[in-house]
DNA sequence: CTAGACCTTCCCCCGCACTGGAAGGTCAAG
DNA sequence: CTTGACCTTCCAGTGCGGGGGAAGGTCTAG
């Protein structure tokens, strides 16, 4: 299985593959006579792999630290829990913090419409956006 | 006024002042004789603009278009009413995200907390993270 | 035999908003 | 006179996850 092949099956480019296995998440594959490489069917999961820890909001490195713990002969379980309960943690902070950025946006824009541009003294840029940064 | 003294009024660094001069956002400043930056006192209130426009969420590139605006007599009101639309409907998106990013994560930190180690065959990477993407 | 689809390595680039550091000039206080 | 705080320009790097494109080799169908 060549490296096009390869990547769609898990729905990624080739280009993709090839960072992956630069940064080592991925083991270089044999060869063929002719330098192309050439993938066994089965190594698709570990990319798969890679792909739904991704989707679970793990950074690559942290799957890096997730794969060699597995590939050590290690169970990543213990590890994995700690990571997912800090992502956890971080999607709650950033959950709170856009909430307050919409509850912002929301007070400029009842501003906005209560606006007439005809009141707006020239000197001063904009008023709907001033003096709200607190 | 020195540049020094001129970011802290704004609460941002020189090199910020510098970078937002480069880009644009701020006019070039008179010099001193010995090639200083020379702010006057009123300069600041532009500088401060750009960081409660940044606190509501624009970017930098947003900001400047207002600016421009403002710049070329115009009332940017408009402009920054749809500006503040386009972000208010970019961080509902986010936050629904944000919203299946947790529920996912709590998926995952019961299917974690309900799996023991000696469950988990050995030829797969990590059961917990597998085979959720959908 | 040739077109075109695929592969290789290589190096640089994206966005975003800065930040760090080198090498040097200037100014006020002690 | 020296120290130290401040200023100048310029270049390069940060983090993240890749993408763009050049220059060249290889394979397969018609």
């Amino acid at each position: 299985m060549r490296i096009g092949e390869f990547a769609r099956e898990a729905g990624v480019t080739a280009k993709t593959v090839r960072f992956y296995e630069q940064t080592g998440l991925l083991p270089q594959p044999p060869r063929t006579a002719a330098g192309y490489r050439d993938y066994a069917p089965g190594d698709v999961e570990r990319l798969r792999f890679v792909r739904s820890a991704q989707a679970a909001g793990l950074s690559l490195a942290e799957i890096g630290e997730v794969l060699r713990l597995s590939d050590s002969g290690q169970r990543p379980c213990a590890h994995v829990r700690d990571i997912l309960t800090a992502h956890l943690e971080q999607v709650e902070e950033r959950l709170v913090e856009l909430r307050d950025a919409r509850a912002r946006l929301l007070r400029l824009a009842e501003i906005a419409e209560a606006t007439d541009p005809g009141d707006c003294p020239p000197e001063s840029v904009c008023r709907i956006l001033r003096n709200h940064a607190s």
